[in-house]
This record gives structure tokens, sequence and C-alpha cells, in this order.
DNA sequence: ATGGCCGGTGGAACCGGA
């Protein structure tokens, strides 16, 4: 089974694009992220023409998220748990009813920028990297549960989050900000030691593996990029894991997003 | 060498992204 994860940076800018993509590399699973419409405006009947089962979580203008799948959803849950206060459409799940089933979770971790601090160094509270923490501290616990089930399931998405200076092309260039804060890979590391594998780490080896180059600056000719679009394995799930990559190529072409397509492939 | 963008909203600039 092949499960994608891609930042599409806008359903309504990339309704071409994508489709064509999809036909071409036939994944079982899509986990889309920047879909920036609300449910209504997602254009389902796309990629239910293209034999997909479609579950939106949208939100106006910005965020959003969906699940395409070639295999029956059940339980689908919309949200991170834990704050009835965030209005922001950044986590949907749902149980894939192939072979084996898994538990997919698509995720669009908070920016995080700018970050805020107070003159002893905490976060600003209210403030965008406060919220991001905030989310990540959501992560966590969400993970535990997840890990307690003792099942195959993945937490995949942009993650906004540079696991190791091997990550970024210029790393000095990424110091203070929220992708790369002292605090944000901390918490990234108290998630992934609770047992998670991450998935691509565990394939590939080596710099200048990226998944997103800016829109400025010609990143992408300068391949001036960062690694940020990740998946996190079950132990589970991990012993299901044959390969993981990421589609640079598609970068390159015709009105892109920003970000590229990852994958797993599951011997489920 | 330097600087360089894009998407959505709404109908012009501005916000948000990373």
């Amino acid at each position: 089974m092949k499960i994608v994860t891609y930042n599409i940076n806008g359903i309504k800018a990339r309704i071409h694009a994508l489709p064509e993509w999809l036909k071409e590399t036939e994944p079982d699973v899509v986990l889309l992220q920047e879909i920036k419409t609300v449910d209504e405006g997602f254009p389902s009947e796309v990629f239910e023409d293209l034999g997909y089962n479609v579950e939106v979580h949208g939100q106006k203008s910005f965020n959003g998220v969906a699940i395409l799948s070639k295999f029956p959803l059940e339980d689908v849950v919309r949200g991170l748990p834990g704050n009835d206060e965030d209005e922001q459409a950044r986590w949907i799940e749902a149980t894939v009813l192939g072979d084996t089933p898994i538990r997919v979770c698509g995720l669009y971790l908070p920016n995080g920028n700018p970050v805020e601090l107070t003159p002893d160094g905490t976060p600003v509270i209210g403030g965008k990297f406060a919220y991001k923490l905030e989310w990540m501290e959501r992560l966590y616990k969400r993970a535990q549960d997840l890990l307690a089930e003792e099942v195959p399931a993945l937490m995949t998405g942009d993650y906004n989050i540079i696991p190791q200076p091997e990550d970024a092309a210029r790393p000095h260039a990424w110091e203070g900000d929220a992708a790369f804060r002292p605090e944000s890979l901390a918490a990234w590391r108290r998630i992934l030691n609770l047992g998670f594998t991450e998935a691509f780490r565990a394939r590939v080896q080596g710099p200048e593996h990226y998944s997103f180059w800016d829109y400025q600056a010609g990143a992408w000719n300068k391949n001036d990029g960062i690694r940020i679009d990740h998946f996190l394995l079950t132990p589970q799930c991990a012993d299901l894991l044959l390969d993981c990559q990421i589609e640079s190529e598609v970068r390159g072409r015709e009105k892109p997003s920003d970000h590229v397509p990852v994958w797993v492939e599951l011997a489920a």
C-alpha cells in the first residue's frame, strides 16, 4: 500500500496538477494539507472519479486537511483533541480498510513564526510560537494514545519541523526560526522518542533531501530546500515499511506547490 | 552580484506562509 503526504498549498491552484499526478502514480491513500477551502468548496467529485473515497476537514482561506483513499475509510475524526477553542483545521484521521487496516493521521502542524518570547525566554502567551508548542503538546498526547493501541498507525503531514541540520541546505539561515528552534526540536524528539520510526530516515541517509523549497529567491533552482514533511510510524506500522521516498521532481513542474509529495510503501 | 513568490480574498492591497 502506497500512502502519500502532500501539502498542496491550495486545492484551487492545484486542481489540474494534482489529479494528473494521481493518475500517474496511483497512490492508495493521500493525506493533503493546506487545501485552503471549506468542506463544500473541496472538489470531491474530481477525486471520486479517480476511484478515491474523500474525507475533508476544511477551513475558509487557510489550513484545511483531507484524506483520499482507494480503500474504504471508517471512524473519521476531525480536529486534534485537547483544545475545544482551537478552530484551525489541521488534523484529520481515519482507518483505511485494506487487507491490513491502517490508522492514518494527516496533520498540518502550525508554522509558529514569528517567534515571540518574553524577556525571560518563554513564549508570549497567545503568540504563534506558543500555539505551535501547545499544538505539539496535544500531538504528544494523541501519539501516546495511538501507541497504546498497538496497531499499525502513522502520523504524517507538514510538521514544519527541520529535524537535523542536514535537513536544510543552509541550516544557519534557519537558526531562530520556529521550525528549527530548540523548543520545537525538543517537542519533536519527545514525540519520536515515545517509540515512533521516522520513515524517511529509516530508509535514506545523508544530506540534500528536501520536501519544501520557497517560491522566493530561486530556492528550487539552487536546491535551497528544507525537509519538513514527515512520516512517523508506530512499531506495528514500521514492521510493514518497505520504502519511503520524496518526489522532488514534482517541484520542477508547471505551477507547483512549494512542497512536494512524500510517500511510504507498506507491506499491507 | 543581487534580488527575486505565491495563494486567497475580494475587487486593492494585505495577510499568511516557511
